[in-house]
RNA sequence: GGGGUCGUAGUCUAGAUUGGUUAAGAUUCUUGCUUGGGGUGCAAGAGACCGUGAGUUCAAAUCUCACCGACCCCA
């Protein structure tokens, strides 16, 4: 008999904070006791899910023309005073190194809080003719941000990872279709994790600082706040002309070249595949994200029980999926729970009825429900449980995506969305910075985000908020 | 950037108001027995310079200050 049981978490809701908290200590996923203020330690598990998120990313980006290459943490100073704006958005948030073996440097250095700046005059010296464009390339790596408001793993800290292209095109059509393109790859990626985003072009005083153009890709929360993951940047000439990035064209011309950048948030992601998946149970992870796939779980431990798992869990592992034996001495219900914490897809449990029977009982995490399925069957029955596993969980996040974009058409109309449900709000915005700063007062720290970038939406003709002609149907949101 | 709450075994909590014996309990971990289809039970054992530093005092987990860290609210 199934007796009713208890779940080990809070409903993420209703309190997401907490939930948060207990599924990253008990799932062992980042460690806080670190002691150093917004960094955090990776555990096993959550560089399970982490590698998953890189590999899909990267298997992406090499499939669309981009190479792999990896350039130095620490760049000099000088470097950082060569595009105006950029400095200005970055100066106060570098983490800056003077001295070295008790010796002052010569040359102060900065932690690169993004590449820009190291790679820039590199690439002066590797493009000089138009055979090398498009040069399309990318690092994986750490990036550090001295960031003064509250830091949360994951979510927001002083080091995190991400990966950051960095293309360079002969002409504007060919930047402009890059951003096209890395909204295709952030799609694959987001898809393979079940995950759900809005893609958003940025309002010109929001963008990245020295970008003419900027989409991110935003998540609701739990909790309804949103979540930037990634971002790809238009930067036109902005860049290569400051750094002298210039080739020769097919008839001889000096050219300055476009360029693009895109930064996906591998932290970030890793977050929304925690939070948008989990429940009151623990972690829900899809197949690619979990280092264990399938648990096997002998009943009672008996000789003949452990044995019949262990063959059967050899031919699992044979059909390439990631199995384990739990053989421990706990009694089976603690092993259901501990595993289940871990978001492991699958779990077969064996008693001494499946043994004998050649019946098997499986469960998958994300209905927590139980189904009989022949052993004979059962190499048939996984890839069916992966694929709707990862379309269930698709249809929920975005359900709950979808739920939480409101529309306001009147002042009044924004105001009780935003002091009632939350979320995103869709209004006809005028495009005035002092109109969102405004907002944002009078909402309690709603934040213009911007318009849709993949699609076309129709506004009014008026600001819904101050009456000036309206310019774009907008997304307002809380932001983490 | 502003305000608040809080730091005691791996985790959670008591002890603090009223400074004074060996810092208590649960959970966790180890070993044995028991149990076994949703967190079995029993026994023995392990685990804490009470966040760090200074000050007050005969005496500080307890009072004061600073720093470090965590969490929450507001801009």
């Amino acid at each position: 008999m199934v007796k009713e049981a208890k779940a080990p978490l809070p409903d993420k809701y209703k309190q997401f904070g907490e939930w948060y908290d207990l599924v990253s200590e008990k799932a062992e996923l980042a460690d806080v006791r670190y002691g150093v203020k917004g960094f955090v330690v990776f555990r096993p598990n959550l560089m399970t899910i982490v590698r998953a998120i890189y590999e899909t990313l990267e298997r992406d980006l090499i499939a669309s023309g981009h190479r792999a290459m990896l350039f130095p943490l620490l760049i000099p100073f000088r470097n950082l005073l060569v595009e105006k704006e950029h400095v200005k958005g970055f100066e106060n948030q570098v983490f800056t190194v003077d001295k070295a073996g008790g010796e002052e440097l010569e040359e102060r250095l900065f932690i690169r809080p993004t590449s820009e700046t190291a790679i820039y005059p590199m690439y002066a010296l590797w493009i000089r003719s138009h055979r090398d464009l498009p040069f399309k390339a990318f690092q994986s790596c750490a990036v550090y941000r001295h960031e003064t408001k509250a830091t949360r793993p994951l979510f927001r800290g002083r080091e995190f990872l991400w990966i950051e292209s960095h293309d360079v095109f002969a002409t504007r059509e060919e930047a402009e279709a890059q951003l096209r393109e890395d909204l295709e790859i952030t799609r694959k990626t987001f898809e393979a994790m079940a995950l759900p985003f809005l893609p958003i072009e940025r309002e010109p005083f929001d963008r990245f600082p020295g970008a003419e153009r900027s989409v991110a890709y935003d998540v609701a929360l739990p909790d309804r706040q949103v979540l930037q993951s990634a971002t790809t940047h238009l930067l036109g000439k902005r860049f290569t002309s400051p750094f002298g990035v210039s080739f020769l064209s097919a008839s001889g011309e000096k050219v300055v070249p476009e360029s693009t950048c895109f930064g996906p948030g591998v932290s970030r992601i890793a977050a929304l595949v925690i939070s948008v998946h989990g429940d009151e149970y623990g972690l829900v992870l899809p197949f690619r994200a979990a280092s264990v796939q399938v648990v096997v779980i002998p009943i009672r431990n008996e000789p003949a029980l452990v044995e019949y798992s262990r063959s059967l869990a050899a031919r699992l592992t044979g059909a390439g999926y990631r199995v384990r034996v739990d053989d421990g001495s706990e009694t089976a219900g603690e092993k259901f729970y501990r595993w289940e914490m871990l978001g492991t897809p699958v779990r077969i449990e064996i008693g001494p009825r499946e043994a004998e029977g050649r019946v098997l009982t499986v469960t998958r995490r994300d209905t927590r429900k139980r189904e009989s399925v022949p052993e004979d069957g059962l190499l048939a029955r996984l890839p069916a449980i992966e694929t709707e596993m990862l379309a269930e969980l698709s249809r929920k996040a975005w359900g709950w995506l979808n739920s939480n974009v409101h529309e306001a058409s009147t002042r009044e109309a924004l105001l009780a969305v935003a002091r009632g449900t939350g979320g995103f709000i869709k209004f006809t915005f005028c495009g005035g910075e002092g109109c969102a700063a405004e907002i944002k007062a009078a909402t309690g720290g709603y934040e213009v985000r911007g318009k849709r970038a993949d699609v076309e939406e129709a506004h009014a003709a008026s600001c819904t908020w101050c009456g000036a002609p309206g310019t774009e149907l907008a997304y307002l949101a809380k932001a983490y």
